[in-house]
DNA sequence: CATCCAACCTACCTACTAATAGGTTATTTA
DNA sequence: TAAATAACCTATTAGTAGGTAGGTTGGATG
C-alpha cells in the first residue's frame, strides 16, 4: 500500500500534467487523496516543496526509463522512435510531460524550483544526446552542431509537439511530426 | 493614442506571454493599465471573452507577420530561419509565443476558447506549410509526409524550444537548436 | 504506565479571484 | 436642450488560494 506521502506527490503529479501548475491546489489533491488540505501542508508545507520534490522524483523515475531506451540494442533512429513513443503514450492521456508543463510556467517558480528544472532538463538532455553520439558514429543520424545541441533540439520537439498536438491534431499528428523530424535527422 | 480596450488587450497579452493565463489575472491588468478591475469587465464580461478575442486578434496579427516572410523572395531554408528569428526575439524578452503559452493550459479553457485555439494553430500551420511546399519544389528541404505534417513538425519545434529554452539555455540554446533542425530539414 | 512523536484533524486567517450591482461622469445624438 | 449611451467608478459578493494554530489519535519507545 502506497503511503500518503507518494500518494499526494502522485496526485500532484497527475494533476500539473493535465492542467498546469497553476491550476493544480491543495483543494484538488485533497479532493482525490481523500485527505484535508492541512494534512498536505504537513508533508509539504510550501506549495514549493512539493514541486520541488516532484521535480526531484521524475528526474529520477524519467531518467531510468530514458536511459532502459538510450542504453538499449537499437539503431540510433529506433531508440529515438521509442523515446517519442513516451510522449505519445502521455499524450493520449491528455498528459504533458512534467518537466514541460512545469517549464511553461517557470516564470512564476521561485528562485530554487527553477534550479531543480533547469538540472532537471540538463539531465535528460545529457542523457538523450548519448543517442546522438551512436547516431554520429554509425552514420545513422546526420546533424549540425554537436550531439548535446541535437539532443537539446529533440527534446524541446517533442515538448513542443505535445503541447500543440494536445490541442491541435491529437497524437495522429504528433507521430507524423516526429517522422518528419526523426526522418529528416536520419538522411 | 490607443483606446482603452486595446491597451487591455495588450496588458493581458504581455501577461499571458509572461506568466501563463492561469497566472494572469484582471488584478494584474488593472495594475498595469491604470483603471479599474470592474471597468475591463465592462469591456469584457468573462475572462474568456478576453482570452477568445486576443486569440482572434493575434491571429490576425502574426498571420500577417508571419505572411510577410512566408511570401518574401528567399529561399525555403531562410524562411524558416526568418521564423525562427521571430520566436527567438520573443524569447529574449521571457515571451511565449501566445498560441503555445495559451496550449499548456488548453485544459482549463472553456469549449469556445479551444475552438479558436485549434483553428490558430491550424492556419499557423497552413501559412507555414507554403515554405516547405516551396522547399520541396525547390529541392531545398527535404522531407518525409506532408508539408502540412512538416510545417505542424517545425511549429511544434519552435514552441517547444520556446519554452524549454526559457527555463534552461536562453536564446543562445535556441538559435543553436534551430540550426540542429533547419540544418537536418535542408539536407 | 508515561511520554513522545508522527499523522491527521477542525477551524480559522489573510489575500486574492472573477464577477455583479448600482452610481457618476462625459460625450454623443435626437 | 434633453435624452441616451458608453466609459468608468466604488462597493460588495461568493468562492478559492495558500497557509497557520492548536487539538486528537494511535503506535512506538523509555
Amino acid at each position: 500500500m502506497k503511503n500518503t506521502r507518494t500518494k499526494i506527490l502522485d496526485a500532484a503529479q497527475e494533476l500539473i500534467q493535465r492542467v498546469g501548475i497553476n491550476a493544480m491546489s491543495y483543494k484538488h489533491i485533497s479532493d482525490t487523496v481523500g485527505i484535508r488540505k492541512a494534512s498536505i501542508h504537513h508533508h509539504f508545507p510550501k506549495k514549493e516543496n512539493l514541486v520541488d520534490e516532484l521535480l526531484e522524483r521524475c528526474q529520477i523515475s524519467y531518467g531510468v526509463y530514458y536511459s532502459d531506451i538510450v542504453n538499449g540494442s537499437d539503431s540510433a533512429p529506433e531508440k529515438l522512435r521509442k523515446l517519442a513513443t513516451v510522449f505519445a503514450n502521455g499524450l493520449s492521456n491528455q498528459k504533458l510531460c512534467l518537466v514541460g508543463s512545469i517549464s511553461t510556467d517557470s516564470n512564476t517558480l521561485q528562485d530554487h524550483s527553477c534550479k531543480i528544472l533547469e538540472q532537471s532538463i540538463h539531465n535528460t538532455v545529457t542523457i538523450f544526446s548519448t543517442v546522438f553520439v551512436q547516431g554520429k558514429e554509425e552514420h545513422a543520424l546526420v546533424f549540425n552542431e554537436t550531439a548535446e545541441d541535437a539532443a537539446f533540439a529533440f527534446f524541446s520537439f517533442l515538448v513542443g509537439t505535445q503541447i500543440v498536438a494536445r490541442s491541435c491534431g491529437g497524437v495522429e499528428a504528433f507521430h507524423k511530426a516526429a517522422e518528419v523530424i526523426i526522418g529528416a535527422l536520419e538522411k
